[in-house]
DNA sequence: TAGATTGTTAATCGATTAACAATC
DNA sequence: TAGATTGTTAATCGATTAACAATC
């Protein structure tokens, strides 16, 4: 799989992909050299952490920093978007919908080749260009796919469930919308999307600088 | 706002969703008391870990552990779950329209109040229970909702056009699933959903998993 | 009481930050 | 050359882990 991913510290590896978005968005608008210390101020981060972080991408040059070019190729190759990746969706309601043709999924390598649902009335259909199956066919279809990756968009009662259909088909890896902890053996990955944390955060990050204001 | 958000470490803070979510699913198979080392085991975690966290929370009893009732009121209480929190959906899209009616924003006491969007076709309508309101209208019934809270789902092209027009209407805190950079003022905060970055974790967890194993 | 589980204080670990020599 | 920016080594900071006394 991707190069050498290991002995890149944990929180650097999980910053590099808005690395990446950010000196896309640089390129786009013509630049083709960049310093840390200016990614520092448009990401407001410091200065330093940017060097180090980048310094585990590529090599910059003194004086001129880093080629916007060889910095996105660098950051594709590590990241692993380069490589196809199999991705299946359980659940073909409006979230999965609109998952399916979702264009930051292929950005970064990842195709969704197939979804799945349980209610008749959706599927042997193809919504927005992904074949919906029943889910009998879950196991057949993801074997002969190779997928490896599940994104589960199922209503919350339903997610262990299909989870453990998918690790049984050999999905390695989950995305999970359900807010629901899912339990899953060794070895099998697990990311939640729980968008309800998430909005939970902004709130008590303003809650936390409202009280240092005083 | 929250009670004493401040203090609790920011990692931590970043936690307690999940241990919330957790305690509602044991609460529903009708558990009354849990230990941290119980806690630990089905989270993946040390029991030391759950325990510190826990302790931010609300107080246990030795011997018996904490209810799950006190620890669910505790942290709903801490996180802020019981204030209605007004929301607006930009980008009336599928993915927008898939978030109007999304559950997990409610239990986190976030209430979807409008959408927006600049297709004509899209709006005046109400799609899943949300009125869909023309972008020229965004600032007044911003201002007279009270909103402070703001989901981008425009393309990514919109998004920063979006951003600058949600600050100007008095929100202070983004949700953006765009996968761009968003320039915001000091005081805003900006939380990104970016999908595609997701789904690189999941890959280069499974990489380094595979590497380590060597 | 004995034992399980807690809260707290101290030790360890790793990431961030600072300092500085190397280099284009 | 001078100066900006890099990579690297050392110092600091904070979170995690360990140890243990307190308590139901």
């Amino acid at each position: 799989m991707a190069n050498e991913t290991k002995g890149i510290p944990q929180p650097t590896m999980e910053r590099l992909p808005m690395y990446l978005n950010y000196f896309k968005q640089r390129k786009n608008e013509g630049c083709s050299q960049i310093s840390s210390a200016d990614v520092a101020l448009d990401l407001r981060m410091t200065a330093i952490q940017v060097r180090k972080d980048l310094a585990c991408v590529c090599e910059g040059r003194p004086r001129t920093g880093r080629s916007t070019d060889e910095i996105i190729d660098a950051l594709e190759m590590l990241l692993g978007c380069r490589e196809i990746k199999q991705v299946v969706i359980v659940g073909a309601g409006r979230l999965g919908q609109a998952l399916m043709d979702y264009e930051g999924f292929g950005r970064s390598g990842f195709h969704v080749a197939a979804a799945f649902d349980n209610d008749p009335a959706r599927c042997n259909v193809t919504i927005n260009g992904r074949y919906v199956y029943p889910m009998r066919e879950i196991g057949s279809t993801i074997r002969s796919l190779n997928a490896e990756y599940g994104i589960i968009t199922v209503p919350d009662t339903q997610a262990q469930y299909v989870c453990d259909i998918l690790v049984a088909a050999g999905i390695k890896a989950i995305l999970n919308f359900a807010p629901i902890h899912l339990i899953v053996p060794e070895g099998i990955v697990v990311k939640d999307m729980d968008m309800g944390a998430s909005m939970l955060y902004l709130s008590n990050t303003l809650a936390v600088r409202a009280q240092s204001k005083r």
